[in-house]
DNA sequence: TCTTGAACCTCTAGTCACTAGAGATACTAC
DNA sequence: GTAGTATCTCTAGTGACTAGAGGTTCAAGA
């Protein structure tokens, strides 16, 4: 049986997460000791290992719930994962297009001030003054 | 002179988050009627303009209010915005890199899967429960 | 001038996914 | 037995809004 830090430890979850993701209904409410404090089992941190997972794709904690709910209905669980996970990733997607162009659009920016030398008209001030200046749309 | 209203359509910023940028001190208060509604003049539009740019930019609105600070001091304003435009630049760089990775491995997630038929064994919901099955660190 | 209806006001509370801190209790190693 | 660490619950805070209640003001038409 695990106490609550060793778990942490083991699944890199803080502790405050951890008792929030219970609150939470992703995980359920382990056992306790007499002094009240939680003990968890093998199936716990499995449990917390594949939320922990889940997060670090970017999955939010509803999404998760969902995919827990799968896992107990092995019958219609993988074309309904494949959709969630298909989802997610053209979000991920949407938002690496998203990125590219702020990219640009910073890069120009910060590269049009010299940055040195005193000048009334600096350029960052200037391009978020203005949106003409912009080369995309955003 | 426009209302909020105006403003709002004017700017694409909803009026809850004009209200709010003023709340924050982005935006300084306006002049209002005699029935209390706000009226704001052409730097006023100028203003919210310009922080609305820079949150499509991504910009927090903490560093917006540097930015705005610094249009008061054009003597060192352009070192220090460059600076600020930069930071960003390196974290919208940073964040592309993740989103990278991401894509690769939810991509192989969900191809995995053929998504029809009825298997017991669903290799989304498997990948996520076994992280050795992933190609990359995240 | 009056009326109607849209726009506006303030205030509180909710969102997401945590994080921080207070103050009290329990466990563990010596 | 005791010291020191770990844990407990509870409340409140984060960022950047969003939603709703309940009330007031404005602008246009009759």
């Amino acid at each position: 049986m695990f106490s609550i830090g060793d778990l942490s430890k083991r699944t890199k979850v803080k502790i405050p997460t951890i008792r929030y993701y219970e609150e939470m209904g992703l995980l359920s409410a382990p056992e306790r000791t007499e002094g009240n404090q939680r003990r968890y089992d093998a199936a716990g941190m499995e449990r917390l290992s594949f939320i922990k997972h889940a997060r670090d794709l970017g999955f939010s904690l509803e999404a998760i719930s969902e995919l827990i709910d799968l896992q107990g209905h092995p019958d219609r669980s993988c074309k309904a994962a494949t959709d969630i996970a298909t989802a997610r990733l053209s979000e991920v997607r949407a938002k690496i297009k998203r990125l590219r162009a702020l990219e640009k659009e910073l890069n120009r920016i910060s590269k049009g001030c010299n940055g040195d030398g005193v000048s009334e008209h600096c350029y960052v001030l200037a391009s978020l003054a203005d949106h003409e200046l912009c080369r995309h749309e955003h």
